[in-house]
DNA sequence: ATAGGGGTACGA
DNA sequence: TCGTACCCCTAT
C-alpha cells in the first residue's frame, strides 16, 4: 500500500513537471486529477498538497511564467477544501490571493496599449465577477482586498491612479506572498511529497533581479498571454476620453462588440455583429464535490413475486387500469412492501409477456 | 408520472 | 447458466 502511495506521488510529481501547451491544456489536468481523487475523498490533504505544487512549480520552474486566473481558480478550488474540512487555515492565504489577482489584472497595464481591452476586461471579470460575488466568510477575502478592489474601479476612470499602479511591482509583491503561504502551508499539513529540492535551489541561485525587478519589456513578451489578440500601438494622449466612456458601464458584450468589430472577415470586410442570446448558464460542477456510492451501491435483495401479489396486482389493473402503478401500489402497500411503481410495471410486462396473467 | 427499451445482478 | 427481478435511461 505503501508502496502505491509513493508510486502515485511519483506520477503526479511527474505529471505537475510536465510541460504543458497551455494553461487551459493545464487546467484540465489539475481538474481531471481532482476528479480521480474525488474517488477517496478522505486525502483531502494530499489534494491540497496537489494544489500547491502545482502553483509552486510554476513560480519555480520558469523566470518569467506568467501568473493568470488559472491560478486563482487553484484558490478557489484551495479554499473550498478547507472549508469543507474545517482544519487550521494558513493565515497567508488570503493575501497571497489578493497579491495574485492584483497581479493577474494589473499585469494588463503593462502592455500600454491605446485601448486597453484587456485591463478592462480583466478588471471585470476578476473584480466584479469573481471577486465582488465573494461569499460571507470567504477565506480569500481581506481588507487589503477591498481596498484593490475599489483602485482598480477608479483606475478605470483615471490615467493617474492607473500610471501609479502600472509603477507598483505587483508580480514581485504576489511571489513574495505565494512564498510566505507556501512556508506557511507546508507547516500546516505537512508535504506528503518528495521536495522540489533540485529546482528550488536553481531558482534560489536565480532569485535576484528576476522577482524583484521586472521591466516592462518582459512582461510584454512574456507575461502576458494572447498577445497576439492584442492591437498593438503606442500610448497617445488622447485615449483617456475613449477610456472613460468604455470604462462607465462596461459589460462584456460591449467588450466582445468593440473586439469583434475589429475582427474582419476573410473578404477583408467589417464583420457586421448579429443578434445573439446570451448563452444557457453552464452548471458549475465542482471536481472537489463529494463522491458519494451510496446512492449507486444499493440494491434491493432479489424476491420473487407471490402469487399473492400476482393476484393484488392482476386486480388492481382491472379496478384502476393499466398504467396506474402508483396508485395499485399505495392501495395495497401491505401486500406489496417494498415494490416500487417500477417494479410492478417491469412485473406486469412480463406477465403479458409470459401469458400469465 | 409512465411507457418501453435495454442492461445487469441475483439466486436457484 | 438461465430466468427473473431490479435498475437506468429517454421520450412523452
Amino acid at each position: 500500500m505503501e508502496r502505491m502511495d509513493d508510486l502515485r506521488n511519483a506520477l503526479l510529481e511527474f505529471l505537475i513537471r510536465s510541460p504543458f501547451r497551455d494553461t487551459e491544456e493545464k487546467e484540465s489536468m489539475v481538474k481531471h486529477m481532482l476528479q480521480v481523487y474525488s474517488k477517496s475523498d478522505n486525502d483531502s490533504g494530499f489534494k491540497k498538497t496537489f494544489l500547491l505544487k502545482i502553483i509552486q512549480n510554476d513560480l519555480l520552474s520558469s523566470h518569467s511564467i506568467s501568473i493568470s486566473d488559472h491560478h486563482l481558480k487553484i484558490f478557489d478550488y484551495l479554499e473550498e477544501l478547507f472549508l469543507r474540512d474545517a482544519v487550521p487555515v494558513p493565515a497567508t492565504i488570503s493575501a497571497a490571493y489578493c497579491a495574485v489577482a492584483v497581479e493577474c489584472t494589473i499585469k494588463y497595464l503593462h502592455l500600454n496599449l491605446p485601448h486597453n481591452l484587456l485591463y478592462l476586461r480583466a478588471v471585470k471579470r476578476i473584480w466584479r465577477l469573481r471577486i465582488s460575488h465573494m461569499r460571507e466568510g470567504s477565506l480569500l477575502f481581506s481588507e487589503e482586498l477591498e481596498r484593490w478592489r475599489s483602485d482598480l474601479e477608479t483606475s478605470l476612470l483615471d490615467s493617474k491612479v492607473r500610471e501609479r499602479l502600472a509603477s507598483t511591482d505587483t508580480r514581485g509583491n504576489a511571489i513574495m506572498k505565494l512564498r510566505a503561504f507556501f512556508n506557511q502551508a507546508s507547516t500546516v499539513f505537512g508535504c506528503p511529497f518528495a521536495p522540489l529540492t533540485a529546482i528550488e535551489n536553481e531558482a534560489q541561485g536565480n532569485e535576484g533581479g528576476h522577482t524583484e525587478h521586472t521591466d516592462n519589456t518582459q512582461r510584454n513578451e512574456e507575461g502576458v498571454e494572447n498577445i497576439g489578440d492584442c492591437i498593438s500601438g503606442e500610448l497617445q494622449e488622447d485615449n483617456e476620453k475613449t477610456f472613460l466612456s468604455w470604462s462607465t458601464d462596461i459589460n462584456d458584450d460591449e467588450v466582445d462588440q468593440v473586439e469583434k468589430d475589429q475582427v474582419k472577415d476573410e473578404a477583408g470586410r467589417v464583420r457586421t455583429s448579429r443578434f445573439h442570446l446570451a448563452s444557457p448558464n453552464k452548471k458549475k460542477h465542482s471536481p472537489l464535490k463529494i463522491y458519494r456510492p451510496v446512492a449507486i451501491a444499493k440494491r434491493r435483495t432479489t424476491k420473487r413475486w407471490s402469487r399473492l401479489e400476482e393476484e393484488t396486482l392482476k386486480n388492481g389493473v382491472e379496478t384502476f387500469g393499466r398504467g396506474k402503478w402508483k396508485v395499485i401500489l399505495n392501495a395495497h402497500k401491505d401486500i406489496f412492501g417494498e415494490r416500487t411503481e417500477d417494479d410492478l410495471k417491469d412485473k406486469w410486462r412480463s406477465m403479458i409477456l409470459y401469458g400469465c396473467k
